[in-house]
DNA sequence: ATGCCGGGCACCGCCCGA
């Protein structure tokens, strides 16, 4: 089973580019980001006619998360994450597919920091945190993925000295990320690929991807009934060169069959 | 060193992203 997420800023606009994504890599099920578009809005038919169903959590303008599946249905278990009643931010959808929980999230940004919003932004991570502390009680296969804005680490990014202060790569950040990940979780793409350079992400200016000056930021998280079955991982970096794209790369892994 | 690019929305610029 080939696992992808894309944060596709902007799921319309992106349309033709994941399209041809999808069709050139048929991952089994895919979570999306940064869909930019309202609950109606969201290229249903587009998307069905591509081969894949769909659930979604849009919202007008900003965020916006779903998880798309061929062949495979989709079984939604979450909309929105537990913990703040107040949060009207779609970050969060979770659903059910072919025996695994598949959790797809958008965490803040949470520039400029400090202020609200880095404080937004981890209180946001705090619920992740507990909700991912529920999950992993439940001893079941259990997926997290999507665009953390986290850069987990030094090699992580092209120029370390220049992210201290950003709220990608400040302290409070990174040791988040550590506590969510070390409650058990396997982070897959370094755990297949534990020194290489791996980048998700390159601003869209200073010709960030042609100088591959980038940051991973998009993340797979596995759950010890699961890590075992991870065989492959990866970032479909060529998708940054197309044109009309978006500034994330889709990353993708595969799992053996149980 | 820097929203320098790009999307959405609402208008003809502004907010926001990372």
């Amino acid at each position: 089973m080939k696992i992808a997420t894309y944060n596709v800023n902007g799921v319309n606009g992106r349309l033709p580019v994941l399209l041809r994504w999808l069709e050139e890599t048929q991952p089994d099920v895919v979570c999306l980001q940064e869909l930019k578009a309202p609950q109606e809005k969201f290229p249903e038919q587009a998307i069905l006619d591509a081969g894949y169903n769909a659930i979604w959590h849009g919202q007008k303008s900003w965020n916006g998360v779903a998880i798309l599946s061929r062949n495979l249905p989709i079984q939604e278990l979450k909309r929105g994450l537990p913990g703040d009643p107040e949060d009207e931010h779609s970050r969060y959808i979770e659903a059910l597919v072919n025996g695994v929980v598949i959790g797809c999230l958008y965490l803040p940004n949470g520039n400029p920091a400090p202020g609200p919003k880095f404080d937004y932004k981890l209180s946001w991570f705090e619920r992740l945190i507990t909700h991912a502390s529920g999950l992993l009680a439940k001893d079941i296969p259990v997926i997290l993925t999507g665009d953390y804005n986290v850069i987990p680490t030094e090699i992580d990014v092209y120029k370390p000295e220049r992210w201290l202060e950003d709220a990608l790569f400040r302290p409070e950040t990174r040791i988040a990320f550590k506590t969510l990940v070390d409650q058990g979780w396997t982070d897959a793409i370094r755990k297949l690929h534990p020194h290489e350079k791996v980048y998700t992400f390159y601003d869209y200016f200073r010709n960030a991807y042609g100088r591959d000056a980038g940051l991973r930021i998009d993340h797979f998280l596995l759950s010890p009934k699961i890590d075992k079955r991870l065989i492959a991982a990866g970032v479909d970096r060529n998708v940054r060169g197309w044109e009309k794209t978006s500034d994330h790369c889709p990353v993708w892994i595969e799992l053996t069959d149980e």
